[in-house]
DNA sequence: AGCTGGCACTCGCACGATGTGAGTGCCAGG
DNA sequence: CCTGGCACTCACATCGTGCGAGTGCCAGCT
């Protein structure tokens, strides 16, 4: 159906509409690419991409531009990885040396994202599934407040506050031997059986600051570091002033909806494992988000924690640029977590 | 120089502007107000006062707008504080409820403030500079790298993570028992001193880890939390895609930089004590932000943590419930970390 | 002295007509 | 199957026009 000439001119196309913002005629197609045909030979051909979907125009008598099937098509059998420049090479490999925990890890991968991809980056915190806890930290802080952190050994420590009735700095400390002795280094999922057995068989002196501290600690347990996201590179939005209705206020409307983004880098990241996904426009599974592109891939390995990372953009936007730029700080930040 | 109803017609153009968007003209200024005068002395009414510089015409022929000074003089002399609505008043008390740790209350915070006044809301973490240490851990990840978390009496849990050499567990809990021994229950800056003495005469067995865990916790003590800041609301600039160029661009450029927002907040807080600080158009230190103005105001009490918080918008907002609102999200947190 | 109604004037803006040009579809010939 | 030619279409920019909101000023009234 679609010969070798008509995927060319359909990759000239989204390259020219990409770089001008402009829907491109038969003729300045023919100048800019070198084409061996005539204008009324690539009208042709471009008359049979509209009938198939690939592109439209937006009225009689001006230029075509591609439709997400379009992109689409192109993404998948045109497109060809553009290699990164040796300045960003430079920028990313560089970018994570004197991170200080995950929290500034994190920070840092959606700065440098944001910053090689000129777009809205966004960037999931790692869950490893294999962690062990490595200690569980019992500290008083009032006559009526204590905080729980638990550390595991992919170097997660997390932290809550929690309301208790008669803190004695002895029970405090007999607990915390306590449920250190049964908790450290098993994995999370058995803590959990282990904690439930606890909180029967306390000792009774225990159990009026025990009880609720398991409590939290299920809470804790239970609660995923992955369901944590971090956004950044929102003034990058700010060079989509003109489209702001199909790209700056949907990406702002979906930003502040946890649910929202990681969904949607869920959903992109369960199809092809390890490799860059492309959601374009239609295809993304949020209404509002359908005038925008999502490329995504996940980073990490199972052992050192695994999650997404991605992009938002308007559908009119640079793929191989992008999709390199992302692939390259997935790789560069699995290989960081890694080697620690 | 400025009488009374002079003052009353700076007030209602300044009202109207903020509800209607567009410049205001005599006629329907003396309809829509109870204004007992004519038109006509309006008018000269307004010409002094586009004489003395609060007001303008976008051009010859059009109503009148409020400058930055005009304002200025309305937040200053002519705002009532508008009391906050029931609906208001129930989400600010209900919102911090349930609250997990100091990340939660700052972001449900910041949502709180974005929601109430439909701005892009700015809140910086508590410095309680009186806090005692009250546990100092440290936990080996791996053969070459360990954890240190650090925990403050206000509840605040830092965290670090490095490389050492030759980590063997016994050596990590005699030095985590040192640091303990020598540190609980004194001030940030009494342990500065503490530490570099420790550092000096450490047995040499625990030199090679010693030196640089306490390396790693001199650099968290000097570091503050209150250079932190979160920002929320977002996509309430949507509002303003009119005025993109004027509000949402300055705004979406400052929002990356956390420097810009503390020394923002900073400045607007070193005022006036307490109670709400407006900066309105040109009277913003930074150049990209005098188009908009800034509502803040500092909250919670030395002991408990002090910082300051607001919302950034344009400056055609409505500062009479911006500025309640602020004031009682600043005082309703205070309170809360206060209480506990 | 201050307020008011009247009046001429200004000028941004919405509206409609016009012309131009980029781009197209189609067709006959190579 | 490609190509040059040609008639056609329309979005858009340009220009002119009329309208009306709003103004400044002035003479007269209180």
């Amino acid at each position: 159906m679609l010969d070798d000439r008509k995927l060319d001119v359909l990759k000239a196309i989204v390259t020219d509409y990409v770089s001008s913002k402009e829907p491109v005629g038969s003729k300045s197609l023919v100048e800019r690419h070198g084409l061996r045909v005539s204008p009324a030979t690539v009208r042709n051909d471009m008359a049979v991409l509209e009938e198939e979907g690939y592109i439209v125009q937006p009225h009689t008598s001006a230029g075509r531009i591609p439709t997400d099937k379009g992109y689409r098509l192109f993404v998948d059998r045109l497109a060809t990885v553009k290699p990164l420049s040796p300045a960003e090479r430079r920028a990313i490999s560089t970018f994570l040396a004197g991170a200080i925990d995950l929290d500034d890890v994190m920070g840092r991968t959606v700065r440098l994202l944001a910053q090689v991809t000129s777009q809205v980056a966004i960037v999931q915190y790692p869950a490893a599934p294999a962690a062990q806890i490595r200690h569980v930290e019992l500290v008083g802080l009032t006559t009526d407040r204590a905080l729980v952190v638990l550390i595991t050994s992919s170097g997660t420590v997390e932290q809550r506050t929690l309301e208790l009735p008669h803190v004695s700095d002895d029970h405090i400390a007999q607990l915390r031997a306590l449920l250190n002795s049964h908790l450290i280094g098993i994995a999370p999922s058995a803590a959990v059986d282990r904690l439930a057995a606890l909180a029967t068989d306390l000792d009774l002196a225990l159990r009026p600051i025990g009880t609720p501290v398991i409590a939290v600690l299920l809470d804790m347990l239970a609660s995923d570091a992955s369901d944590r996201v971090v956004v950044g590179g929102v003034p990058n939005l700010a060079r989509f002033g003109d489209q702001f209705e199909t790209t700056v206020r949907p990406v702002l409307e979906a930003l502040e909806e946890n649910v929202v983004l990681l969904r949607l880098l869920g959903e992109a990241a369960s199809s092809v494992d390890g490799e860059v996904t492309v959601r374009i426009g239609h295809e993304n599974p949020y209404e509002t988000l359908q005038t925008t592109s999502l490329v995504a891939s996940s980073y990490g390995t199972v052992s050192d924690g695994r999650a997404t990372l991605g992009i938002v953009g308007p559908t009119r936007m640079d793929y191989p640029s992008t999709m390199a730029s992302v692939r390259a700080v997935a790789r560069y930040v699995g290989r960081f977590l890694a080697e620690g």
